[in-house]
DNA sequence: GTCTATAGAAGGATAGAC
DNA sequence: GTCTATCCTTCTATAGAC
């Protein structure tokens, strides 16, 4: 009985988020989860009162999971460096089985602020950043970063690992015409991201040491 | 007459073209679009048939200009680190004034493949890397950078430029809890993603030959 | 070319039997 | 808990008057 419903509503959730992922909110059907499922579509409602509160459950657990994910950047185990080759490896293995997930979230998202302040809301971003840099000071003071750089550069490190998934359709085709397999992009990103970015921050010389007097610049002017 | 006719055509499109980067194919609504031209749905449907022939009209002219866009990383005039430096002072500019455009592609592409292939039709992909490469072979030579790293390179270039445009929603919502304006910040970050890639590729040590072996190891596998 | 009115299909949601 | 049948709304698309 209980075992059955516990089974039933799994299978509608996992059916919905395959059609979710794969279509967005605006573009699923009710008719394509059930089928799905292998059910009709009153016992979607039976379990799930309206779509808006199925998508809900499975964008949470979704979001959440993609979240988490972040997590060991706060490690204080391990060094700067070990720690950009571990989340590379980790956070592109993570994608690699998710695939969908990140265009996903980031289209929802932007679709829907609101659903970006109830899912940050959980989190403590007030100095995000500013805890990350107290970690690694001494590593960073060696490469001449200071705090206010620290924004570029942790954007900068995600989108490395992201953004080729959020563009996969594209990266996908594109790779096909050279006969080169996104799988096996993927596998030698997880180590080229990590040494591209160790070796940006480095050898910051001269460069970086002129983004930081502009960004200055720029932020007194507003 | 015929002017009229053109102005009300244009109308409509710059109306479908702002609902669709809104709210997508799917969430678009033909009366919203009517609505936003300050005319009747009957309208819509004598100049463009379908909504379907809006939205490609609408796609076609988005995706054609953002693609135009990557055009300058052939110019053969200038060297690479030039090329690196233009390229996100002019391209992270033009996504300053249209902000909606990456998540409105990258999504429409990946829901619907079909459209990637229409998109690259028109472009020589097959060598497109090996292009590049061969124009700045001495610089990349001193920077021990051989062609099989193009796919990394070029990938990771885009990312950092287009990225913080595709998660706009995220990125707007974690730099205000810091209070950070996405604007200065993309500002700053068309001379420090410059840098960044620079001294990235630079400085190509140890753990670049690394991932290359590696990439060499992992392509025979497949 | 532009409008009003409406057809016709498709979607989400519910009633009620079992 | 699960099903069939159906309601009601919304959407795209067209007919037909002006």
């Amino acid at each position: 009985m209980t075992e059955k419903d516990r089974q039933t509503e799994e299978k509608i959730f996992e059916s919905a988020t395959e059609v979710f992922l794969d279509r967005g909110m605006d573009g699923a059907r009710m008719r394509d989860i059930a089928a799905h499922a292998g059910i009709n579509k009153a016992l979607l409602h039976y379990y799930y009162r309206t779509k808006e509160h199925l998508f809900n459950a499975v964008f949470e657990l979704m979001a959440g999971r993609i979240l988490k994910k972040f997590a060991p950047v706060l490690d204080p185990s391990m060094s700067f460096d070990d720690k950009i080759r571990f989340f590379y490896r980790e956070h592109i293995s993570f994608l690699q089985e998710n695939p969908r997930l990140p265009g996903f979230i980031l289209n929802e998202v932007n679709r829907n602020p609101e659903r970006v302040r109830k899912l940050l809301a959980g989190f403590d971003l007030n100095n995000l950043w500013l805890q990350i840099y107290s970690q690694h000071k001494k590593e960073l003071d060696e490469y001449k970063i200071d705090a206010s750089m620290m924004p570029q550069i942790m954007s900068s490190i995600v989108s490395l690992s992201v953004f080729p998934f959020a563009a996969r359709g594209i990266f996908e085709a594109i790779f096909e015409k050279q006969g080169l397999s996104f799988n096996s992009y993927l596998e030698d990103r997880k180590e080229f991201a990590a040494g591209f970015v160790i070796n940006a921050l480095r050898n910051n010389n001269t460069l970086l040491s002129n983004t930081e007097i502009k960004s200055q610049r720029a932020h007194k002017k507003r």
